[in-house]
DNA sequence: GGAAAATTTGCGAATGACTTGCAAATTTTT
DNA sequence: AAAAATTTGCAAGTCATTCGCAAATTTTCC
């Protein structure tokens, strides 16, 4: 495992909130070229030590973010976005696997993957 | 409403499945510039008579995706994505509303939006 | 340990979805 | 039907992400 890889890896598991590549990227701590931080990202996510989803929010446009998952390939997590703060609420694992086996059930599909998140103003933004 | 307003919206409308809007700007049928179709596009999900998601796949990228609400502002739906034929299926009505009230009791956070949505491979595309 | 092979890195340029400025065309208001 | 308001097409811009390639690092093999 090279340095690049490590670090970012490390950058993943410290940080308490989902991060983007360009986050990691202009991180002065890590100051690894841009194609580096998306190139390990990658790598780590197919790996399963990190998770992500792509999020669109009007101030920051779209992107991805990355969370980590443990050396386990632990749990999946989903989360709740606030579009004031930005800030990412945890919402705990993943609690989908049996109305997703209803479904895999129902239609006959098999599911890679699926998406969950919310969005909205958090308690903080509120008051 | 405009005529290009009302043609993008019988489209959406017709189509049985999620639509890019560059789908939809290079129908031969519609031929309106891709700003108009964005901007359109951007103008009904605001209105409510379209809902959209942002899906990634391999082969065809991140895209946002758009399908008919209905005039009465209709039900909000979830799709599976087959990353094999990119055909979509309905999922039907979101049953999320009692968990989602559940997390805003716990939170105290307001829920704006939310995604969710499956991907995987389809039972034609299996065999 | 050290040379050769395999992989990764940094840089700069490319990609592609989406946006924007602006003048002309359409739609709405009066 | 003229004036005011909105929308359209076009061309250029934006921005996250990707890619080619030569140099640097890491791994393999003796
Ligand atoms: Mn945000
Ligand atoms: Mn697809
Ligand atoms: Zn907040
Ligand atoms: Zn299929």
């Amino acid at each position: 495992m090279t340095k690049a890889r490590k670090a970012i890896l490390e950058a993943l598991k410290a940080s308490v909130q989902p991060v983007t590549a360009m986050m990691l990227a202009k991180e002065p701590s890590l100051s690894y070229d841009q194609a580096t931080v998306y190139r390990n990202l990658h790598y780590l996510e197919e790996l399963g030590m990190a998770q992500s989803f792509i999020l669109h929010c009007t101030e920051h446009g779209t992107e991805r973010y990355y969370s980590y998952r443990g050396a386990d390939c632990g749990i999946h997590h989903h989360w709740f976005h606030c579009e004031k703060c930005h800030r990412f609420i945890d919402l705990g694992s993943c609690g989908y696997d049996e109305q997703m086996h209803a479904w895999e059930k129902k239609w006959d599909f098999t599911i890679t993957d699926h998406t969950f998140f919310l969005t909205g103003i958090c308690s903080a933004c509120k008051a």
